[in-house]
DNA sequence: GAAAGGAGTGAACCATCATTCAGAACTTCC
DNA sequence: GGAAGTTCTGAATGATGGTTCACTCCTTTC
């Protein structure tokens, strides 16, 4: 046996895997999953376009793994914001707020992972994500009816119109290139965003 | 001139476009869109895949027509709903209640309309039509800030989010072949969709 | 330095469909 | 009946784009 990996040569390999994969979010951010094909990301990444097939068995891998990475870190990061202390509405009001801006600072990927065309398997990936965003957001409504701040509500139900609303109120913002007031856009995303889970009108 | 169409051929023709469009249809609520191939389709019709071609220019021009008339039916009816006579916010319970319904009576179809991956040409429809429905929950919605009914608030915004939620609560049921208690989703998302827009809690 | 084997290349391959087209079948009209 | 014109057919065509593979290049080990 006369070849045996060395972790130099592992990390390399390592690197250029998440090389790969982070290019590849930038073109699909950039051009959407449709344009995004094998060739265009190996170009991105500098590599051929047989190499991405070093990393990963199929396109639709490489593809679940961009949506992955992407979604997990937006749900982690939403899912920080709502397990802060303090108190429940309060805390959905700040998640709802920063799920938007990070979005709307981001449009090309927000909109790729929210909306954007995608192959089957992505898309069964992001039913995946609205789960769990569902069940972040479900949980906070409850503690919200458990604190008395919320009305009694089937809390599944509004989380899944949370996201439904809140997705859909970004969609348009997403698409137009440089929207003007994207201060006030959030002010009133977020209120509707309560008004939704029955919070008490300030 | 040896030939010129006779109104009967004229109606055969209207006929067999008809039954491509509506057959067409079928099939797309049947499998979705990237499963309804040409040959597919003409096949549901009883015609050869060329055919299709004496009716529409491509295959996108015939997935637009098919997606316009069953949206535009469901549209027409939200419209009549939402223009009868009556309070402001109780027609805007009602379209809700009658959207839903007609979703979960034609889930393929719903689905299709709805949420389904499908060619760019579909998808720029599909905006076109939340676009119109925006504008009728923004009317309606506009309509009870008038009559005193509903708070203050951003008409469009909150027709987009009635739009998202709506159709979010609505595209795990139309997954699931046989949703068990289809009247209690109906009138828990008819109450969420109110409370979205600020209706007084009864 | 040389053998052994993995990594990288990119042109060729292949599957999938939408689309076309030459001819068969049918309609109209004299 | 037959000429002229139209509709219909379905196999051939063509475009796209993921995947493979024979080959070259590089790394490891002795």
């Amino acid at each position: 046996m006369a070849y045996r990996k060395t972790p130099a040569e592992i990390a390399r390999l390592d690197a250029a895997r998440e090389r790969l994969v982070s290019c590849a979010t930038e073109v699909v951010a950039d051009v959407g999953w449709s344009q995004a094909s094998v060739s265009a990301v190996a170009d991105a990444a500098g590599i051929a376009a047989g190499s991405v097939y070093q990393h990963f068995p199929s396109k639709a891998a490489l593809a679940v793994e961009v949506f992955r990475r992407a979604a997990g870190r937006e749900l982690e990061v939403i899912g920080e914001v709502l397990h802060a202390p303090g108190e429940p509405v309060e805390r959905l009001s700040r998640a709802v707020e920063v799920f938007a801006r990070r979005a709307l600072e981001n449009r090309g990927l927000a909109y790729a992972l929210l909306a954007a065309p995608a192959e089957p398997a992505v898309g069964a990936e992001r039913l995946e994500f609205r789960r769990r965003y569902r069940a972040l957001w479900a949980e906070a409504v409850r503690e919200g009816m458990a604190t008395g701040r919320l009305p009694e509500q089937n809390a599944e139900i509004s989380a899944a119109a949370l996201t439904g609303a809140i997705g859909e109120v970004l969609v348009d913002p997403l698409g137009a290139p440089e929207e003007s007031a994207v201060g006030d856009l959030i002010a009133v995303l977020t209120t509707t965003a309560l008004r939704c889970v029955g919070a008490p009108r300030d």
